[in-house]
DNA sequence: AGAGCCATTGTTTTT
DNA sequence: CAATGGCTCT
């Protein structure tokens, strides 16, 4: 049989990763060292020497952009359709798992997916019907907490308090979420697996159907697997072969639960000697690639690997001190002018930050430039709230039970149903363990309320009952239009002349078009083509991607870029408390996570990488003064370039004009020397430093400056002595 | 029901 | 500096 299309394109140690024989085997793929593609091909591989059928063989991904590539590379390379393979994301097979199997798993036949502002919410209800000060137990808090717990493998009635009185109330939050789900058929994203596992683990000839059917059993990014993850990895492979690929310094999801060691522990558990390294790269220049090198090895407890690229060793890395964060915005603005200029185009360009809220400095200045750009991640399309306003009545259609819809709309629009109403339902909801749909009913047929109240009530739920019995008839996209119709959401937003409003109201009509492309996939079996579509809107935030003809610069977070890559990289904020984050300054742990972070970003670079700083930041609304961040200087001096700041840009001028007092940007000195803002001063016994801030006159006058070694200082300018530097 | 005001609170993110 | 939430007042 030829299989050379298969082995040729590979190096040495991907073929050996490719064509192992043995049951199990850890590759640890280094970043841009061609892991997808060992994936592919050891699938490829299978087919065609093992001769595996692909009903044989499950792949699993953790996002749903990496499920879809590999998808279309294996069909690719197969040269025809999946035919029975599972390939998808551990939440989207774990749904699967469920939708198959929904009474073995003790859920209702249209159980619903919850997603985290869903669970939120109920979170929040829950806590507040137990009647809990919300600042000790703040919802936020109990959520992370239940989704620690699950994504341990943990139920409440697993949990001991050990007698802690906070940690019994915790436990009992959990609890009355747990029953409130089951009741109302939800199920969260943590509980999709840990359901699923428990399905596994309690019904013996279901796990034993699939472990016989999937002999091969392959991952992705193992890395990121948390305990939970790991287990159902396990018992869902059974006697079967397991294929694991990870990277240990590319680990960056442990503060959500992600354990690295599960690397070690699948090395020690199932494959022992059997491991390939992948250290060859074939993205990065050699100067990239020996400073990501340098910056990780101050990590501990490393698997151990090394980068090598046969490449140039490329250009310099810039790095840049910015006076401020506008600065900064504006060298990245002129950096991309420049590469463009030079012939290359926007979408090779990527700005990369710690978090979201960094992102708007880059917009504006951007959008002042005319240069196009597009933000990833942020607020999705099926996260948005008259979206999930639409999908809550078509969530009561598929089930009445679902109180996290009903509380959605049972007033959205307005329908007269005040607090009040919403308040006696829930109370006699939960005095009597029922659904709010339930409670509702035995409220208006007890005749306790006013007219007006009964009048508005019972106009709800006549209003469910007439969408579910006309729209029933409909196709998908029909459906969607008739209930944004008649429930009247549409109307409520049109109503909004505000550009939020107007946004809203698109946003409502494109829902309509989602409906209309959507098809369901053929995974999804029996369900029917709404229940099809509204697990698409849970589990699939659809993320449209970008085109082959769209030119834009990109900016997103460093989280989001993993697995990415771009010519040309500009990690910026590289300062102390940003990046490495504030909350991580204390714990050597997250520090740890905090520097592979740094080496994902930088290897996301083909060819320039640019790091950049701000020496003052504006930090919830006020200005602060950032030491340059630690890996900076963990990158030897050979790799860098350093680019000296211009020294006059201010804030003032430039932002707000009018509203500060007027700003001189110069300050004379008696020797007739002249500083500014943004200067570099030296001082006799402070060193170099940077001038912030300047208040007073004549001998009184004082400057603030932002030293190197020291920090910032106020020194009275008669007797600092600074000299230009 | 909706506007307007004050206090609070701010990682990272996928599913 | 925001976004959010709770509150009061109309």
């Amino acid at each position: 049989m030829d299989v050379s299309h298969i082995i040729d394109p590979l190096n040495d140690a991907q073929r050996q990763a490719v064509t192992a024989s043995s049951d199990h085997m850890l590759i640890l793929a280094g970043a841009g060292s061609g892991k997808t593609r060992v994936l592919v091909h050891r699938i490829a591989w299978l087919l065609a020497v093992d001769n595996v059928s692909p009903h044989n063989i499950v792949a699993v991904t953790f996002t749903n952009k990496a499920a879809a590539e590999m998808r279309g590379r294996i069909e690719g390379m197969i040269n025809g359709s999946l035919s029975g393979m599972w390939v998808g994301t551990f939440h989207g097979l774990a749904h699967r798992l469920l939708r198959s199997h929904w009474a073995d798993a003790d859920l209702p036949q249209g159980f619903q997916i919850l997603d985290s502002d869903d669970q939120f919410r109920l979170v929040k209800r829950i806590v507040r019907g137990m009647e809990l000060d919300e600042a000790l137990w703040s919802p936020r808090k109990v959520q992370w907490y239940i989704n620690d717990q699950k994504d341990e493998g943990y139920r409440a009635s697993h949990l001991d308090s050990g007698g802690d009185p906070y940690q019994k109330q915790l436990i009992q939050v959990y609890l009355a979420y747990e029953q409130a789900c089951q009741r109302a058929g939800l199920v969260d994203f943590a509980e999709l697996l840990l359901r699923s596992f428990e399905l596994f683990r309690d019904k013996p000839e279901i796990l034993q159907h699939y472990q016989q059917r999937f002999a091969h059993v392959l991952v992705d990014e193992f890395q990121d697997t948390n305990t939970l993850q790991y287990s159902w990895i396990k018992l869902l492979a059974g006697a079967g072969k397991v294929f694991v690929v990870g990277d240990d310094d590319q680990s960056i999801y442990g503060w959500r639960g992600a354990k690295v060691e599960n690397l070690q522990h699948f090395q020690k558990e199932f494959c022992g000697e059997n491991l390939v390294r992948l250290e060859q790269n074939y993205r990065s220049t050699g100067n990239i690639l020996g400073a990501a090198n340098a910056l990780i090895s101050g990590n501990t407890g490393r698997m151990g690997k090394e980068l090598w690229s046969a490449g140039d060793k490329g250009e310099l890395i810039d790095i840049y001190a910015a006076f401020n964060e506008l600065d900064e915005a504006h060298f990245v603005k002129e950096r991309i002018k420049q590469w463009v200029t030079d012939g290359n185009s926007h979408k090779e360009c990527a700005i990369l930050y710690r978090s979201n809220a960094q992102s708007r400095v880059f917009e504006e200045v951007l959008i002042s430039s005319g240069i196009a750009y597009r933000v990833y991640g942020g607020l999705r399309f099926f996260d948005r709230a008259e979206i999930k306003d639409a999908l809550a009545y078509l969530r009561m259609m598929e089930n009445r039970s679902d109180d996290s819809a009903f509380e959605r709309v049972i007033n959205t629009p307005t329908r007269g149903i005040g607090d009040r109403s919403v308040a006696m339902i829930r109370d006699i909801a939960r005095g009597n363990s029922i659904t709010m749909w339930e409670a509702t009913l035995s409220l208006l047929s007890s005749g306790q309320l006013a007219a007006r109240a009964q009048n508005a009530i019972s106009g709800f739920v006549n209003l469910i009952d007439q969408l579910q019995a006309f729209a029933g008839n409909f196709v998908l996209a029909e459906q969607v239009d008739y209930v944004v119709e008649t429930s009247r959401l549409i109307e409520h937003y049109s109503k909004d002349k505000s550009e939020k409003g107007q946004s809203r109201k698109e946003n409502l009509e494109e829902l309509t078009n989602a409906a209309k492309i959507f098809q369901k996939p053929q995974d999804d079996g029996d369900m029917t083509e709404l229940a099809s579509f509204l697990s698409h809107a849970a589990l699939e935030a659809g993320e449209s991607q970008a085109t082959d003809t769209d030119d834009f610069v990109q900016l997103m977070t460093l989280h989001s870029a993993k697995g990415l890559e771009f010519p040309l990289v500009f990690i910026t904020g590289l300062e102390e408390g940003l990046f490495p984050h504030g909350r991580s300054l204390d714990d050597n742990v997250q520090l740890e996570e905090e520097r592979r972070l740094c080496y994902v970003g930088m290897t996301r670079a083909e060819r320039k990488l640019i790091m950049s700083y701000a020496e003052t930041r504006r930090i919830h609304g006020s200005e602060n003064y950032q030491k340059a961040s630690r890996f900076i200087r963990e990158v030897p001096d050979d790799f860098m370039n350093e680019i000296r700041p211009r020294a006059q840009v201010s804030r003032p001028a430039m932002q707000r004009p009018q509203a500060r007092k007027p700003v001189r940007s110069t300050i004379l000195m008696q020797d007739d020397f002249e500083f500014s803002l943004g200067q570099r001063v030296q001082h006799k016994k402070f060193g170099e430093g940077v001038v912030l801030n300047f208040e007073g006159e004549g001998t009184s006058a004082r400057v603030q400056v932002n030293f190197e070694r020291e920090g910032s200082k106020w020194l009275v300018l008669a007797y600092a002595n600074l000299q230009g530097a």
